[in-house]
This record gives structure tokens, C-alpha cells and sequence, in this order.
DNA sequence: GACATTGTTATCAAAATGTTTCTTTTCTGA
DNA sequence: TCAGAAAAGAAACATTTTGATAACAATGTC
């Protein structure tokens, strides 16, 4: 029902043997991935349900309900989640078979780790998934396109002007930005212009970003502005 | 950026042996698409910008512009269609560049027509270019053939406009929509344009399809648009 | 014409942002 | 070192912008 809190993107592996499944959790494990494995498709459609996962890899020979007639069946109930099938079967029959049953990907064993997660990338950027616009300074992670902050990995919501100073800030990391600066990039300079906004905007923005005051992001630049620290 | 008029949907095949280019235009042509060959990369770029094709199947060894460094340059350009690789390059390190250069998927000559079929109709349903027939999202399951939405196995009806507005946020269900994408997506800007217009349509669905306004499915992003929650 | 659908407008509430005032901190120079 | 000036922080208040909602108008469909 609700999404992964953390920044992770959450992966179902289904392989009915121990250790390939664990080969695979090891692989994305490596890449940055949470997986989650399962030896059959018994409380996969569950976990769906309750986790929602981005993505499937799952292999075609599994003892109860056979890969394909399981991703089929998925499908069939709305579940749109990429599917890669990862699998001995082989035949040009069992490709093809795979696409039918909606897989958007098929790989053969044995495979090559590093294929695998170039597929599962170039899955996950076309199915939106991954998103590029993304910043990072220190323990936060600002989605450009969500417009969303995570700091140490719990969201915070910022308004339109906090989100724009905050990019701005980390796009310039390594300078102190003046408030000449941060007026002609952050407000587009409407003439009038109270001398404190600045100030109350960005003691605003701390507040949100580090309640407590603990991380001191922002230093003040007496006299001149600010900078990220 | 509009697709193409008509209903047919346009393959660009770029490869530089005229047998390989004749072979996989006969194949794609009795699937139902326009297929258009080039023997190089020249002029592709040009033709993407006139006509706007859904796809792209394209060799690496080519005259002039290697294969994975023009998909490369389209890419750093803004072209974002589904890309295919099909090549004799087989190496693994070859693949990885592939998908490094911004390829969807990768295939190896000799190749199976009817597998480079489903993979192109995998990855058209993928980039939302084929409809999907069902789409999930919590507890809501659309059948977007009937135009029917079913709420926790009830069935509730809904207009053209609320589907299709429900649809964009199930199809982008990752990110955020704002109000210029949504009038472009769903309405198809006809100029004049009410502010307002996007908040009634979305709360007249929101009403239908959760009266109590006990689920949220969605969130408010101030001063950008919607999000699905 | 009756009805459903969709767009428009008006009103209210909520959120975001700007302004003012006062307090605290920091810097500077005698 | 300390007093005072200048700057920054904090809180309260004011203004503006935006969203929700309902009522109404326009449009299209049967």
C-alpha cells in the first residue's frame, strides 16, 4: 500500500534455487537495490500488495505456478511493474512465450551480473522509475521532479521558494552565494525588495530542513550572504 | 513532440547492409508498422525531427557515426524514443555499451524475427506508446478497454475526462504532475484556459472514485500540480 | 427537450510568502 | 576589553497566491 520510506528502489526476485536467488540479492544488493527474494510465487502477489515493489525478476521453472502463467496472471489483474525472466528455458518458443505472458525482458541462464543490471537500469529509466534530477548534499537528496527532500532518508516537503533556494544552494556548494545573488536567481528581482526576506526565507528553510539545529547546513557569511557547510 | 497522425506506428531501421535493412522493414511491415530504412545515420536526425518515429532499431557497426555513439549523441540531444540494438556485436563488454549509450535492449545477428517483434512490442507497451488493457494502483483497477474502473471490486463509473485523467496519473504514478503537463497530456491546450479547470476535473474525480475522502489517493503539490499517493 | 458532461465563476479556506518589530549575535575600533 | 553599530535571527502579523467547493453556464448527446 504505502511505498518504500527510503530512497531504495525495492526488488522481488523469484528463483526456486537457494543460492542463485542469493547470487541475485547479492548482485543488486551491490548495486544499491533492497531486494527481496522468493523460493515460489506463494505470498508474491501479497508482498505486490502490501510493498508495492518497482520491479520482478522472476525465473520460468518454479515448483506450484510456472513463471510465465504467474506473470500472466499479474498482469492480468493490473499489475504493471516490469518483469524481467530470468531462466534456463531457452527455446525460441520460451522467449516468446515470456513476452506473451507480458515480461518486458528475457534473460537466459547462465547469465552475466553485469547484463542483468544493465537491463534492470534501462528498464527502470523507461518506465519512469528512476529519475535523473537529482541533487545530493550531505545526507540530503533533493527529486528535482517530485520536488521532494529526503534528509537522512525521512521526507521533508518544502514549499516552491525553499525548494528553488535550496537547489541553489547546492548547486553552488562550494561558494558563498551573496543575497545580490539569491535575489536575481532565486527571486527574480521585482525592484522592491525587503531586505529581511532573504533572511526570514532561508532561517525558514533551515527550520524545515534541521529542526533541531543540529547539522548547521547554512552558514552565515556576515555581511555578505550565505554558504552550505 | 506529437505522435503521428495516423494510427500506424513508425520504426526507423538504421543498418548498412541493404539485405539485413529489406529483411527487417518485410518483417515490421507485416506486424503492422511503417518501417523506414537508412543506410547510415546521416540524415536520421533530420527525419526524427520531421517525422517524429516511435522507434528506433539500429545496427553498430555503421558508415560514418558508429551505432551506440549516434544513439548516444540523440539521447544528449532529447530524444528519448525506445532504442533497440541489433548488431553482430556481441562481446559483453559490447552490450554494456549499448545500454551505456542509452539503448533499451539488445540484440545479437543472427536474430529471430518474431523475438525482435516481441521485444518491440514489449518495450512500445513499456513507453506507453501500445495502451495497456488493465492498469492497477492500490485498490483501483482500470480496464481501459471498457472504460471501467473498478474501487475495492466495486465498479464506478467514470467520464471520459476523469478516465483519462486517472489513466496519466496511473501511468505516472512516480512522479509529480503539474498543471502544464496535465493540459497538454489530458486537455490538449486549446489556448484559452481556465486556471481552475484542472482542480474541479480532478476534484470531481476524486469525489467519484473516494466520497469519504478516506483513501487519498491524491496529494496536492502546492503551486505545481498533483501527485498520486 | 432532458440529461450528462465539461467549463466558468465566485467564495472561502489554507498555504506560502513578505513585512515589521524586537531580540540576539557578531564585528569593529577606541 | 568593551561599547556601540551593523547584521542576523525569531516571532508575530499582513498580504498574496493557490486550492477546494459549490453553484451556475455552456456544450454536446440521445
Amino acid at each position: 500500500m504505502k511505498k518504500n520510506r527510503s530512497n531504495e528502489i525495492e526488488i522481488v526476485v523469484i528463483d526456486d534455487e537457494q543460492d542463485v536467488l542469493e547470487l541475485i540479492e547479492y548482485i543488486l544488493a551491490k548495486e544499491g537495490y533492497k531486494a527481496t527474494g522468493f523460493l515460489s510465487t506463494d505470498y508474491v502477489e501479497q508482498f505486490l500488495e502490501e510493498e508495492n515493489p518497482a520491479f520482478l525478476i522472476v525465473d520460468r521453472n518454479l515448483p506450484g505456478m510456472e513463471g510465465s502463467q504467474f506473470v500472466s496472471h499479474l498482469r492480468s489483474k493490473g499489475y504493471e511493474l516490469p518483469v524481467i525472466f530470468l531462466t534456463a528455458k531457452d527455446g525460441d518458443k520460451d522467449i516468446l512465450d515470456g513476452f506473451e505472458a507480458g515480461g518486458d525482458d528475457y534473460m537466459t541462464k547462465p547469465f552475466k551480473p553485469q547484463e542483468l543490471v544493465a537491463r534492470i537500469k534501462a528498464l527502470l529509466k523507461r518506465s519512469g522509475i528512476i529519475q535523473y534530477n537529482k541533487l545530493r548534499y550531505r545526507d540530503m537528496v533533493l527529486d528535482c521532479q517530485k520536488q521532494e527532500l529526503n534528509v537522512d532518508n525521512s521526507q521533508v516537503s518544502l514549499t516552491n521558494l525553499e525548494f528553488k533556494l535550496l537547489t541553489t544552494f547546492i548547486k553552488n556548494s562550494h561558494q558563498t552565494l551573496s543575497r545580490d545573488f539569491l535575489r536575481d536567481e532565486v527571486w527574480e528581482d521585482d525592484g522592491s525588495f525587503n531586505d529581511k526576506t532573504i533572511n526570514v526565507a532561508l532561517n525558514r528553510l533551515k527550520k524545515k530542513i534541521d529542526p533541531l539545529d543540529r547539522k548547521h547546513y547554512f552558514t552565515p557569511v556576515w555581511g555578505v550572504g550565505y554558504k552550505l557547510s
